[in-house]
DNA sequence: AGCATTATTTAACTTTTGGTCAATAAGCCC
DNA sequence: GGGCTTATTGACCAAAAGTTAAATAATGCT
């Protein structure tokens, strides 16, 4: 009843065609069809959630949604596909070695970190579709979390550190990490206000907006930790 | 077929009954009957969304399903209800008093409100149908960012600029919204983690943690904006 | 050109699910 | 306690939606 999906696209079939009058069908590479499947489910099941129909889906495709069958044997094999693809797949171990370089300030690690973590999660895929699957079972979206758990936010902890001229030894404490958290929590609000509450973000007066506000943040959150943990 | 509702509760009609044998039965006032029906109905679309069934829903309440539709013309004008009924009468007109009292210092309004405005908005039901909502139609959602923008948020910038021993006047500029926003989405990404991530936010070892997060937010907030818009 | 393979479609099945309506019976009034 | 009102139910409908199986035809190979 929600997630209405009246509007979708028209068959389109008539794209790289000799002769483009015939209703040009069938026989991709299998290769291909699963990927350009996949691809469209993505972003099909980030629009309309996991109840998305199969017909809507194939529609947009230009195919009937019995050829789904021939890709993925069912539709749930079809989202934890889609799953995978977008909390695995999208993660960059870039991530780990930029906060691990040793030529880089605090400072510049956060805002580079934090503009590229912007740019590559906090897109309309990812953000709603962890959210759809955050909504229905968290245990898939455990596994992305784990990952900033285990990788990231130790590494932002020391960096906050370092920063404070604090000894980086003992491990985070509960209140240094609500403390990032904060700020990270700031972060990932700008991709839900933009993708799922349909709020426009983008302050026309800042020139390079998102860079800016995220400066602003950054240098709030390590400026106030010196204080915070003196 | 996401948001199973398999292990819902048995029907539970022996409750309050001299004879806890017999099947007891109905006839219940309609108020009271509405009440429990729409009262039910937000737990219950909180948890399964939207999509949840109806048959489901009366089955927590030991009912039938066309009950309903004595009391709701259509499963929409149920859904309209839950949404009048979490976004709208949740809306404390306090929060506006307290931020114009004058007795109380900017920090204090601060701490004040956004402790009082977690325990009332990041709830299970609040955060869960708000992100449901804002998912599928943000015209919905809009309702209630539309209060927060025009009622709430002047007022923090105000007593911001207040604590800078800035000027009140001229209308918020986008980085001081955008820096609020930050405080703001942080606060918001609490209930976010806690009721759709299923993560413990509580940390142990900080005594009463929630207003302590809070505090440390709440000072980080104000004391940078006072450096940033100098 | 003819044939074999198999991607794709057509038709059909099944379950789910919102919704309707007549039948039933609980509680109230006299 | 008999009857009236109406809350509640049970049987049923139709459309939606996942799934299956057989039929069709595009493509590659020889």
């Amino acid at each position: 009843m929600r997630f209405t999906e009246d509007s979708v696209s028209s068959p389109s079939r008539v794209e790289n065609q000799t002769d483009a009058l015939a209703p040009t069908r069938r026989r991709m590479n299998i290769a291909d069809r699963k990927r350009q499947i996949l691809d469209r489910a993505i972003q099909f099941f980030a629009k309309y959630g996991i109840d998305g129909q199969l017909r809507n889906l194939t529609k947009e495709l230009g195919v009937t949604h019995t050829l789904l069958y021939h890709y993925f044997p069912t539709k749930d094999a079809l989202i934890q596909e889609v799953y995978k693809e977008v909390f695995e797949s999208r993660w960059k171990s870039e991530w780990e070695e930029l906060l691990d370089d040793t030529k880089l300030s605090p400072e510049e690690k956060f805002n580079a970190f934090y503009l590229d973590y912007t740019n590559t999660v906090l897109t309309y895929d990812f953000v709603r579709i962890l959210m759809f699957s955050g909504l229905s079972d968290h245990s898939i979206s455990d596994r992305f979390f784990e990952l900033l758990r285990s990788r990231l936010l130790p590494r932002l902890i020391r960096e906050t550190r370092k920063y404070c001229n604090r000894p980086v030894e003992p491990d985070p404490t509960e209140r240094e990490l609500e403390f990032l958290m904060g700020l990270h929590g700031g972060i990932f609000y700008i991709g839900v206000r933009r993708w799922i509450y349909g709020q426009a973000i983008y302050a026309p007066s800042i020139p390079n907006p998102e860079q800016a506000i995220i400066r602003d943040r950054v240098q709030s959150y390590l400026h106030s930790a010196k204080t915070l943990f003196a």
